[in-house]
DNA sequence: GCGACAG
DNA sequence: ATCTTGTCGC
């Protein structure tokens, strides 16, 4: 049975694109090009890839190791977390290393060349997925992407094999490689410690059958089928979750409103009253009392919940609720104006437990008081639910 | 300024 | 990445 591991997002994760792009500039010196890297066909070639459920803020990593010369499988792992970073193109990295790490760190032998879903010196910093992950575990990376992203390239000729240079501009930061005769090409980018070249003919060797190398599609199915397994309806917490009053009055008291979004932001507001704010909650506030900001909804609560990471290493229960009030508003409001998709149509249910949550946590008493006069009452079974 | 943009 | 009906091919 392959090992399975829990990770939260690093104490001083980025929570914001600059801090992410500094960090880029950061590590992006660290990074060796001027090694050849393992020949093709020995030792480990390990592949990493990550599934996403954004609805349930769950993110899940595999990590295959496969044998280079044979492509059996050696071992795997895989890992689930929280979801760190919202994805933003050129930022990629944020949003898969930890729980990618945590996959890594989990399995029983040594990776060799780990083989990435995505793009390393193909990127706008010349920093992107491979190369990160190559400078933090020091490990041969290399990157095979799907798509050419901003770059440009002449398609390649038919047959196997054949490649063209993948330009930014006039230099060449990666190869369009055919993996298989007539199908469209990968794209192929150097990581850490490893040269074009090796990192073209990994590729070969690892897609004998398929377009995309045996790596990243056994590492695809793994972390899907963690991630099912980590998001599987669990009988026990629903019916846990069905049989708990506060919910069923939450769900009543926000169908009772004529304007969710407006209330959810008065409670959001009750909730910070007193308290330092942060910007990403002030932007939750200033969203739900403009609606012409409303389709702004998804990105302030992205914002919200890459803001909350930097609160874990003091998990504080009073603020954690204030959080998950604010990326309720961000919700209601994407929810109000669309566009679809469209978040948990039953996510306003929660803002009366939480707010309720918020009172029972809070040294403050005057809390309580705040926040039933922002709901406009108070579940009248709270304290006497099973006796 | 606007759109495009690894997964 | 994820959402999704039908469709082509072994």
């Amino acid at each position: 049975m392959p090992t399975m591991t829990t990770v939260s997002i690093p104490a001083g994760w980025p929570a914001t694109e600059e801090e992410a792009r500094a960090v880029q500039d950061e590590l992006r010196a660290r990074v060796v090009l001027d090694e050849p890297g393992p020949p093709p066909g020995s030792g480990h070639v390990t592949g990493v890839d990550v599934a996403y459920d954004d609805e349930h803020d769950v993110v899940a990593a595999a990590a295959v190791v496969l044998d280079a010369a044979t492509l059996d499988v050696v071992a795997e792992a895989t890992a689930v977390g929280r979801i760190s970073f919202p994805y933003v193109p050129g930022l990629l990295a944020f949003r898969e290393i930890p729980t990618v790490l945590a996959a890594l760190d989990a399995l029983p032998c040594p990776p060799g060349l780990v083989v990435c879903d995505g793009y390393g010196l193909a990127h706008p910093r010349r920093f992107g997925l491979a190369s990160h992950l190559g400078v933090l575990t020091g490990l041969p990376t290399i990157g095979v992407a799907k798509n050419p992203f901003t770059f440009t390239y002449d398609a390649p000729a038919g047959p196997r094999g054949s490649w063209t240079p993948l330009l930014a501009a006039d230099e060449e930061v990666g190869r369009a490689l055919r993996t298989r005769d007539s199908v469209k090409p990968v794209f192929v980018s150097v990581g850490h410690r490893v040269s074009l070249d090796t990192a073209c003919a990994h590729t070969l060797t690892l897609t004998p059958e398929y377009r995309l190398p045996e790596t990243t599609r056994r590492a695809d199915s793994l972390c899907r089928k963690a991630l099912k397994e980590a998001t599987r309806p669990r009988p026990e917490l629903a019916a846990r979750a069905a049989a708990d009053p506060t919910r069923t009055w939450g769900r009543s008291l926000y169908e009772r409103q004529s304007n969710p979004v407006v209330w959810a932001g008065r409670v959001l507001a009750a909730a910070v009253e007193g308290t330092e704010r942060t910007p990403e909650i002030d932007d939750a506030l200033e969203l739900a009392a403009h609606r012409d900001r409303w389709s702004r909804g998804r990105e302030v609560f992205d914002r919200v919940r890459a803001s909350s990471a930097a609160y874990l290493d003091q998990p504080d229960e009073e603020q954690s609720v204030v959080f998950r009030l604010a990326e309720l508003v961000g919700k209601l409001a994407h929810n109000a104006v669309g566009p679809p998709p469209f978040f948990d149509h039953h996510a306003g249910w929660q803002v009366g437990p939480l707010a309720v949550r918020l009172a029972t946590a809070a040294h403050d008493p005057a809390v309580r008081t705040r926040m039933a006069d922002a709901l406009g009452e108070w579940p009248p079974t709270e304290a006497d639910g099973t006796s």
